[in-house]
Formats: structure tokens, C-alpha cells, sequence
DNA sequence: TCCACATTGTGAAAGAATTCACAATGTGGT
DNA sequence: ACCACATTGTGAATTCTTTCACAATGTGGA
């Protein structure tokens, strides 16, 4: 059973996680391929490859166990209590930092980075802002795996230099520059820019016809 | 020559364009398809079928023209100044209207809206917070094509419904809510859970090898 | 003006992802 | 215990996307 997943189905995987985590606020039990179109974009014989590339999780003529079925995608997904950083203490560092969505999926963000001498030793909301000069000795004393960098385009070069020369094995990236990083680093990068041509384009067509 | 246009296609375009204004910004005058691969991680011969959809806008031997295909793209793409509101003014919704980037894109937010009294009435750096209630009639009376929506989770399908009643054509969505819509109002999702459980993923396979 | 060179634009080939369709199998009612 | 039914899991067919490879064509130097 060597076969290699396709990068389509690990996009997808979260959002099945995140479908279960609603169905079993709802005290939902069991659910099936089909149910899922109600709150996700994708076929049901789409779900059910997907899954099928990481074991047998149903029941045949009843569906998934919501419980079970969330449970062995976390798993799979690697949902295991990561912490992490965010670097940048600005207006998406800060609401970055406040959100709450990062319980559900077990993630804690241990400290914020910045070089803004006025905020540096302040907290946000219980946790510390310190200075991003310490940030290389500490991503390795405290074994943080990846970053959520949140800093001014302009300075984004200049702190992947840093986190090249540490041993960070991913960034998530919410400056809209383009990072350049040895492929032993994986970057997945947030964009509203580019979302928000993709919707300009929408328009544009819906305009036409 | 009516040839339908891939979706993949049109998640690249906008990326074109920010390459190429980062080499205007740098006085660069002609670039070739490989050049591209410097700054964004696709290969040559996509981004010349990429552009091949729309038309011909290279020169053989040469490359192209930055300054003249980044006008062509923004052409294609429909940035010609748009304008949006902002549904929340909670940290990201005040993150977004702080933004500096809109201006890029020709982007104008023209006002927030909140359902906290505290807040409406005041401003967000020059940008007016309005009463939710209210919001339907301004975006009929200001014609806005597409709302960003940054408003907690709990109350998305309250902010859904209002919009559903207007007659909005798209939304840029924050929250971690699938949202159900009629095919009329297209979706574009933007969800930070769902990129970190990829990079939680990421991490659990190259901790394996 | 000519020619060696570079790069585009594009059919055709290869590769990936989605959808179909149905055998396999568990369910739940009688 | 049986059977009509529902839904999974999965090869095979289809559709979509990327990559190849090369003719077409403009460039720039001699």
C-alpha cells in the first residue's frame, strides 16, 4: 500500500477535520460521504478516496463514526500539541495572538517576536512580547519546530535570513513577499491580496455575461 | 479561440502580478518566463500557457515587457479600483482596515461595520465604524460588489443571512465557517487553521524520513 | 544585411486528480 | 435468520493540468 498522496487530498484533510469538529459539537454520532457536501465544497466519492489513502474508516450501509473518524484524521494530520511563535508585533502579529481558533486544533503560541523597543518586555494578552534578536537562541533552546511570521514586507528578507540560519523546519507567511528558502524548509504562505484579485476576476466575468 | 480557463490558472495570475511589481518597483524593464522562477515557484512553460489564454503579449528573443504586462494582467484581472467594507471590527477586521497593501491592488475600504455600541461611531484610521444594522442599506446605496467578513465564528450565518438578502456578489471570508450561499455570491475562503494542520502535516512527514 | 542566438507560443504527450460505477459488506427491520 | 437497503472502498474511465519539445519569430552584434 506505497502510494505516494496527493497534494489536493492533504488541502483537504483539514477541512474534514474541521467539519467533524462542528458535527460533534452538534452531538452528531455518524455521518456519511454525502453528508459532508452540506458544509464543504467536494463530492462524495472525493472524501472517500481521500480517505482510502490512509486506511478503512467506515461502515459499510451506516457512514463514519464522527468521534472516531475526527480522531484518526488528527492523528493523521499530525495534531499532536505544537507550539510555536509568531514574529511580528504588529496588527496581524497582535490579532494573530488574541484568536482563538488555535485551541481547537492544539496549537500554542509561546511568544511574539518584534524589534520595537517599546514593545519588547510588554505582554499581549498573557503572552510575551520579547526581542527578536534573542528569537534564534530561543527557537532552538524551547525546540520550536515552525514560525507564523506576520512582519512588514519590507523586513521579511532580513528575518528569513535569521530563520534559514536557525534550524526552523517551516514558516507560515503573512507578508506578501516571496520567501527563498533551502527546500529543507516548507512555506505556506497566506495572501488576502491575491485572494482578493482572484474575487476581482470573479466579478469582472459575473459583470460580462 | 473559446477555450475555458483553468482554475489553477487563475489562482497564478494574481501571483504574476506581484512579481512584476516588485520588478518595477526595481526598475527592471524586460523579464523572460524563467526569470519568473526567482520569485515564484512555478516553471516557465506554465506561466507562457498561463498567459497563452489571454493572448500574446511577449516578445520572442526578448521576454516581456514589465511595465506593459503587468498592465495587460491587472487589465485581465479587473483592478480598476474597487471598493469593499469590512464586517467586524474585532482584531482582524482592525488588522485589515490598517492594511497598507489595498493600495497595490487599487483597493478602497470604505467603511467597517460593528454591532458593539462602543465602537460605532468612532473611527479606525480615518475609516468610519457603522452600524451593522444599517449595512445592508449602504452597500445597495454604494453599489459594493463584495464584503470582507472578519466577524466571530458564532455569528457568521446571522452576517450570512443579511447578506444573502442583499445583493452582494462575493465575500471574502475570515471566519472558520463553511458558509452556505446561493451560486450567486461566490465564497473565497481564508482560513489559518486549516494552512498550519498542512504544516502540522508537513512536519509529522519529515520528522518520519 | 545577415546570421547565431534566445525566447515565445503552442500542439501533443505525460501525469495527476476527479468522477463513475459497482462489487463488497454491514445495517436494521420483520 | 433473512432480506431489502444503504453506503463504503476502489479499479477503471474521464477530465483536467502540467510538462515537453520544437517551429515560429524577433534580437542584437558583426
Amino acid at each position: 500500500m506505497k502510494m505516494t498522496i496527493p497534494e489536493s487530498t492533504i488541502h483537504r484533510m483539514p477541512q474534514y477535520i474541521k467539519v467533524l469538529e462542528y458535527l460533534d459539537e452538534g452531538k452528531v454520532l455518524f455521518v456519511t460521504s454525502r453528508d459532508f457536501e452540506t458544509h464543504i465544497d467536494v463530492n462524495p466519492s472525493i472524501i472517500r478516496k481521500d480517505l482510502s489513502y490512509f486506511g478503512e474508516f467506515g461502515v459499510r450501509g451506516k457512514g463514519y463514526s464522527v468521534t472516531g473518524l475526527k480522531q484518526e484524521l488528527e492523528k493523521i494530520m499530525g495534531l499532536t500539541g505544537h507550539r510555536t511563535i509568531i514574529i511580528g508585533a504588529g496588527n496581524i502579529g497582535k490579532a494573530l495572538t488574541n484568536y482563538k481558533g488555535f485551541d481547537n486544533i492544539k496549537l500554542k503560541i509561546n511568544a511574539v517576536f518584534d524589534n520595537d523597543e517599546r514593545k519588547i518586555g510588554s505582554m499581549i494578552n498573557t503572552i510575551p512580547v520579547l526581542d527578536i534578536k534573542t528569537m534564534k537562541a530561543y527557537v532552538e533552546s524551547e525546540n520550536i519546530e515552525f514560525v507564523i511570521m506576520a512582519v512588514p514586507s519590507s523586513i521579511a528578507d532580513l528575518v528569513v535570513d535569521q530563520l534559514i540560519d536557525s534550524d526552523i523546519k517551516g514558516i507560515i507567511n503573512f507578508t506578501s513577499k516571496f520567501l527563498s528558502v533551502p527546500k529543507r524548509i516548507k512555506v505556506i504562505s497566506i495572501n488576502i491580496d491575491t485572494k482578493i484579485m482572484e474575487m476581482f476576476y470573479f466579478l469582472k466575468k459575473s459583470r460580462m455575461k
